[in-house]
RNA sequence: GGAGGGGUGGCCGAGCGGUCAAUGGCAGCAGACUGUAAAUCUGCCGGGUUUUCCCUACGAAGGUUCGAAUCCUUCCCCCUCCA
């Protein structure tokens, strides 16, 4: 890796957050002669971003603190497209309606890692939207799609893939890169933008992009990419036991993100600090130096810095108290999932199964019959051994809930109201 | 438009008239071992249930048959080649 100069490229490079870069000496010297603009794009295809999208968040964050200007592209028109990259098949298209609400639901998420405003090195948030649905066709061939030659596009691993594969790649597809280039450029008119960041599946669109740049306007464009992050024994990483790694509240508590981070692989650790935390570096290795049982602290402190990132210092607390009450000393913690009940039905008596199902900690009713057969099921931390088992308000404990937990994880409160 | 191939459980992928809720792999869940880790081993893995019972399911809708994921008809979708 050759020395660069600027401190974000320093930061970016001890960090582990560089993967490519069109051209690191020019970014660099650019970085160092003053406030510049660059972007990252987020595509609105779900009602939440989850902790994929976290790298170049956390990217953009490292930008705005060493003294430079994020922005934060919306891909409202992009996502009326679908990007083929690194997909086998087409994404069904979504409508206009689930991509404002989209839009909606993700934006604060943002707000957490950045600070938006109008000073100079201020974030802002702009939605493709804007320029790509006024486009008309003709002209647009005419401008841009002359200056790219189908044969190159071919040879992009975003078509190339799906090619050799036999997967079907449409036309609409076809064109993405086409417009994430344009996207490039247009925020380089409109506000001076001339890095774009990405995922290392978006190397050729942004490519793309600076070379579109290049033959438009003459303009120097850098792109750079982070890479993709999988989890030391080889599988993508964000899944839980409850399907992805929201960053919305709403749907993954933050209880729920504290104990993700909280159970990441050991050989993970040190570079999910350096990569998820703000964390200075003499104490990432300091972390990351620990041994045996002694990783669980890392982990911890991993936990609660990534989780009050996102949370709040408050939510990082409560989670990690809940976390060290139910796991460390036996009890509960009110941070845990709780599910209320009414009266009359548990003083009639629930059947256990119906219990565990209703508290979210089964799917089905014979999941739960099948947890208390294989003993993963238990009552207020005592096995339940019949799966025929009635749950009472005798069960209720000192503090008037009932505590269900599904394998060693899984915990949920029962309140009767 | 023509010819051929195909759509099976979260995914991949067998089955091609009954013994099919459907082989196998992956993912997932539980147990053991541990450190709320990884690896490994074992069990489970459509739903319901009083468990040799019922319901739903093999792209969709009809039909043939005592009986269909398996055969026929129509429709929808995908792929390949030709034009």
């Amino acid at each position: 890796m050759s020395k660069v100069k600027s401190e974000f490229l320093n930061v970016l490079i001890e960090r582990g957050f560089l993967h490519q870069c069109t051209d690191l000496e020019g970014l660099d010297a650019a970085l160092l002669s003053g406030v510049v603009t660059a972007y990252n794009g987020f595509d609105p295809t779900g009602p939440s971003l989850h902790v994929g999208h976290l790298l170049p968040i956390m990217l953009l964050r490292h930008y705005q603190r060493s003294g430079h200007k994020p922005i934060v592209l919306l891909g409202g028109g992009t996502a009326k497209v679908g990007d083929p990259s690194g997909k086998d098949e087409t994404r069904q298209l979504i409508t206009d309606d689930i991509i404002k609400s989209n839009i909606a639901s993700i934006r604060s998420s943002f707000e957490r890692f950045l600070s938006f405003g109008n000073g100079p090195t201020d974030a802002l948030m702009v939605d493709n939207d804007e320029w790509l649905s006024e486009l008309k066709y003709i002209p647009f061939l005419r401008d841009i799609g002359r200056l790219f030659s189908v044969n190159r596009m071919l040879t992009m691993d975003s078509v190339k893939l799906r090619l050799e594969r036999e997967q079907p790649l449409t036309f609409l597809e076809f064109n993405y890169m086409i417009l994430q280039a344009y996207d490039f450029v247009e925020l380089n008119r409109r506000f001076g933008c001339t890095v774009q960041f990405g995922g290392s599946d978006q190397w050729g669109n942004i490519v793309s992009g600076v070379d579109l740049g290049r033959r438009m306007e003459t303009l120097p464009l850098y792109g750079l990419t982070v890479p993709l992050i999988t989890t030391a024994s080889g599988a993508k990483m964000g899944k839980t036991a409850k399907g992805a790694v929201w960053l919305n509240e709403t749907m993954l508590s933050p209880y729920d993100y504290w104990q993700f981070w909280r159970n990441v692989e050991d050989a993970d650790v040190g570079r999910f600090l350096r990569l998820f935390t703000d964390l200075p570096m003499a104490e990432v290795r300091r972390l990351e130096a620990l041994q045996g049982a002694e990783i669980n602290d890392a982990k911890k402190v991993l936990a609660n810095e990534a989780t009050r990132l996102l949370h709040g210092a408050a939510a990082a607390r409560h989670a990690e108290d809940t976390a060290r009450k139910t796991f460390e000393e036996g009890a509960f913690g009110d941070d845990l999932p709780t599910v209320e009940i009414a009266h009359a039905r548990l003083s009639a008596g629930i059947a256990a199964i119906d219990l565990f199902a209703e508290a979210g900690l089964c799917a089905s009713k014979g999941e739960a019959r099948r947890l208390i057969r294989q003993n993963g099921a238990r009552l207020n931390d005592a096995p339940i051994t019949n799966e025929l088992a009635q749950i009472g308000l005798d069960a209720l404990n000192a503090q008037g809930v009932i505590k269900l937990t599904a394998g060693k994880k899984r915990h949920a409160l029962i309140k009767p109201v």
